[in-house]
DNA sequence: TGGTGACTCAGTCGGGCGTCCAAGTCAGGG
DNA sequence: CCCTGACTTGGACGCCCGACTGAGTCACCA
């Protein structure tokens, strides 16, 4: 009904997206159940997007930049361990607050996944897990790590946060994750003390 | 064209199910789908399974029989923390030899989700806690622990086997999966170190 | 040799999908 | 004041593909 611009309809049927991808999966986010889920009637959303591809598009790019966002909203002068602890909690914290968000980027994964189109939309998982890598390598700037290392702890805040996820939204119940989100930050803490115990700093 | 018995097909189905379900996801696993993995006519599944949901009964309990196999084969007298190691490994090892069981055990948990009609096929994901959490129990019955520990292990080793599914699964580099199934059982083991310092053992 | 269980072919029927059109409706500038 | 162009909308189109079936064929065993 309020006439509104095409942009910001844009932006109400990439939420609108997200919400029912989360609720029915990919293959279930068809343009009828998104236009009802943004208010608007399903013309409304061709005659905002050409496609239903042209949309996903939008929805993919806006998933990596929260994921972005999450990640590098840290404070760039701490120690490598205090960054490694607040990526993971942050993005943590993350899928606490949005379970649609969380949901959504699990189903993009395993879509992805069945793709096997390289170099197509795999690239969410990627920039986040660049994103993570960038933010360690400053913080471990002036006593610089073997890159291997660096991935390593890389790929343990993956895991953790996916694992976490995972739980999260099998079980969606959140006093438990709240529990477990200290769990997962206590294990990645003592993982890199012993870790970085066999690395000593360059003088 | 050979004649088997319809228990023997109905095995092939199954197998066929779970291939189809990790290439084009649960609602691309259509009956035409998977009879043709499974080599036979449409016609033929029919006459084996009276509808689409018993056969996708079947895939349940294949899964959730797999998963108990695999985490309830290990030595029953060894360590706590050795009993942990070997689940996690014994799990991440069985993702690893196929790729198929591993993605569509994420489908399966990732549609069981999306149905939030209660006691349904979570319970796929419930009976594997279980038997992790029956396996940390006997193996901890000298020094009993206190239950909310033992949760806690199991949540970390769910964590850990979750997070390596999901990266082995988008990358599918099986030489950076092994180092990563290194990588992930030392961050166990160095976790329950100084978990388990905190809790000594009754006298 | 007849019967039964195992199998197959060639459909039926129906629903839901993405897309598009043509006819509105409004806001603001000339 | 009305006209133009940005927006809104109901409804239709065409089509693909889903689960499922009925009537028939084949192989084997008693």
């Amino acid at each position: 009904m309020p006439r509104i611009s095409a942009e910001e309809r844009r932006a109400d049927f990439v939420k609108a997206a997200v919400e029912v991808i989360a609720t029915h999966g990919i293959d279930g986010a068809t343009t009828r159940r998104i236009a009802e889920q943004a208010n608007a009637p399903l013309a409304t959303l061709h005659y905002c997007y050409n496609s239903k591809e042209d949309l996903f598009a939008d929805v993919y790019q806006f998933v990596a930049d929260k994921f972005r966002g999450v990640i590098t909203s840290n404070d760039p002068h701490a120690e490598l361990e205090t960054t490694a602890h607040q990526i993971l909690r942050g993005v943590m914290e993350c899928y606490l607050e949005s379970v649609n968000f969380a949901a959504t980027s699990l189903e993009l994964t395993s879509w992805a996944r069945r793709q096997h189109k390289e170099g197509g939309v795999i690239l969410v998982y990627d920039t986040a897990l660049d994103a993570v890598r960038t933010a360690l390598r400053s913080a471990s700037a002036e006593h610089p790590l073997e890159p291997e290392t660096v991935d390593e702890i890389v790929y343990v805040i993956a895991t953790l946060a996916d694992g976490f996820a995972l739980n999260w939204l099998t079980y969606g119940d959140r006093s438990a994750a709240e529990k477990q989100m200290q769990i997962s930050t206590s294990v990645l803490d003592s993982w890199l003390a012993t870790r970085l115990e066999a690395v000593p700093v360059a003088p």
